[in-house]
RNA sequence: GCCUGGGUGGGGUAGCUGGUUAUCCUAUGGGACUGUGGAUCCUACGACUCGGGUUCGAAUCCCGACCCGGGCCCCA
């Protein structure tokens, strides 16, 4: 019986890896400018970190195990909880904002679908230590930056929940979560029902189903018409014209909303078509996790990029890197290794260690693609020289290696 | 966890109203052409996802499992 890759795992052949690595480098290039420092956190993490933060629902879904000094242990199904708890644990006497960013894998025990893995890879970044709007603006404005250096361009919805919850704000907190999660999954009539469920005033009822319905240019006036003069409201406002200022289009959106309660305010979503039911490739927004993990409360703003969904549609491709292959004979496979290795100093080098005979070096050549031959024979090194021949016009000249390699540097990609 | 479509060599396929040795293309290894590539020829390798059942006989029909795809649920 063939060993096969466990579900929803990939393998990633050199070719496709290539495509990563490219996108990846892009996006950590855009951290990296807008001065973000990598970090990089445990694989895997006691699991009460997720479930403090997700609630024990979130067990079904996750990959854990109790470890040989019954620990119990689960693969990290997101980065956000291992950066807090890291924040929390080692940095909360460090000067604030702090600017994090991260590419990793995570794991979740989900059926795997278009878009959505068992082993998936997210880039993220948090910024930690600030409550305020220009904190929230800078990290949407690098979110869409980072999607765009990925050749993405996708529909960005943000919304901020202290605007739903002002108007919840005398309900009991279960119901108010409750809530939350309705109106997070557009479920109108079960929203209804449990509004009636808990005999909600008719006034806020009205008001709620026109607020979360609100969107485009007019959302934020009506919206202050609705609410009146409240903080999350004035933040919200602070915030759009912030995004105006960075030249971000985006759609206003009360609707979205999250039900669990660490979410404090701002949230966005990024939304591509070509993705089936997986359709959103960034989600992030305000939340205040720290105090959950034994710290002081701090607030925090990030998001998380599905990196295989934007993988899945963006058409980046790497140039192509040029290939050599040196080529020799019986009686010249030493000196040929010799050459390659100093040819290695500055190309991608290939050398026969199949013990083929000349003629199908080449035909080798030629199936990799190769750019160039470098031809090792008995003539040319009785001169002293190599044989330098263009795989694509089938030119071929006599070169001293040092020649040659000056002639390989000068040649751009193709 | 639920609904739905599908699994034939490494890749792509024919067969699938049961009946010889499972078809073809491609890729790969070796060889021929004995220091110049994509060709040609020879050769090798290599599959019915797995397990039950029906049958004289199953790739083909039935059931289950596994895997892949699409949709739900979930989306921390």
């Amino acid at each position: 019986m063939e060993i096969q890759k466990p579900r929803g795992t990939r393998d990633f052949l050199p070719q496709e890896m290539a495509r990563r690595r490219y996108v990846e480098n892009r996006m950590r290039g855009v951290a990296e400018r807008w001065g973000y420092g990598e970090i990089k956190t445990p694989t895997f993490e006691h699991i009460e970190l997720f479930t403090l933060k997700s609630g024990e629902a979130i067990l079904s879904e996750i990959y854990n195990f109790r470890d040989k000094g019954d620990r119990e242990i689960a693969l990290r199904p997101e980065l956000t909880a291992p950066v807090v708890r890291m924040y929390v644990e080692e940095l909360q006497r460090t000067a604030k904002p702090l600017k994090f960013y991260y590419f990793d894998n995570c794991f979740r025990y989900e059926r795997p679908q278009k878009g959505r893995f068992r082993e998936f890879f997210q880039f993220g970044v948090e910024i930690i230590g600030s409550a305020k709007a220009e904190a929230e603006a800078e990290v949407i404005a690098l979110a869409v930056e980072m999607l765009e250096m990925a050749g993405i361009r996708g529909d960005l919805h943000v919304g901020h929940l202290g605007i739903v919850r002002a108007l919840l704000k005398d309900l009991q907190p279960e119901h108010r979560s409750k809530i939350m999660r309705l109106v997070d999954k557009k479920d109108d009539k079960g929203l209804e029902e449990f509004l009636d469920e808990i005999n909600a005033q008719d006034e806020m009822k009205g008001k709620l189903f026109r607020l979360i319905g609100l969107h485009g240019d007019n959302a934020v006036h009506e919206a202050r018409e609705l609410i009146g003069d409240i903080e999350a409201m004035s933040q919200f406002e602070a915030l759009l014209s912030l995004l105006d200022v960075y030249g971000l289009e985006y759609t206003v959106d009360l609707g979205i909303a999250r039900g669990l309660d660490y979410y404090t305010g701002m949230v966005f979503e990024i939304y591509c078509e070509g993705l089936g039911a997986q359709n959103q490739v960034c989600g992030g927004g305000s939340y205040g996790l720290s105090a959950l993990f034994g710290g002081e409360d701090t607030p925090s703003t990030g998001y998380a990029i599905g990196f295989d969904r934007v993988m899945e549609i963006c058409e980046a491709k790497p140039e192509a890197s040029k290939r050599i292959v040196v080529i020799s004979f019986e009686d010249t496979r030493k000196e040929a290794i010799a050459i390659a290795n100093k040819l290695r100093e500055h190309v991608s080098t290939y050398i026969d260690v199949m013990g083929r005979k000349f003629k199908d070096q080449i035909s080798y050549a030629n199936t990799i693609g190769a750019s160039h031959v470098v031809i090792v024979g008995k003539n040319e090194l009785d001169a002293g020289k190599v044989a330098l021949k263009d795989m694509r016009t089938g030119e071929q000249e006599l070169l001293t290696v040092e020649e040659a390699v000056g002639r390989l540097k000068g040649i751009k990609r193709y």
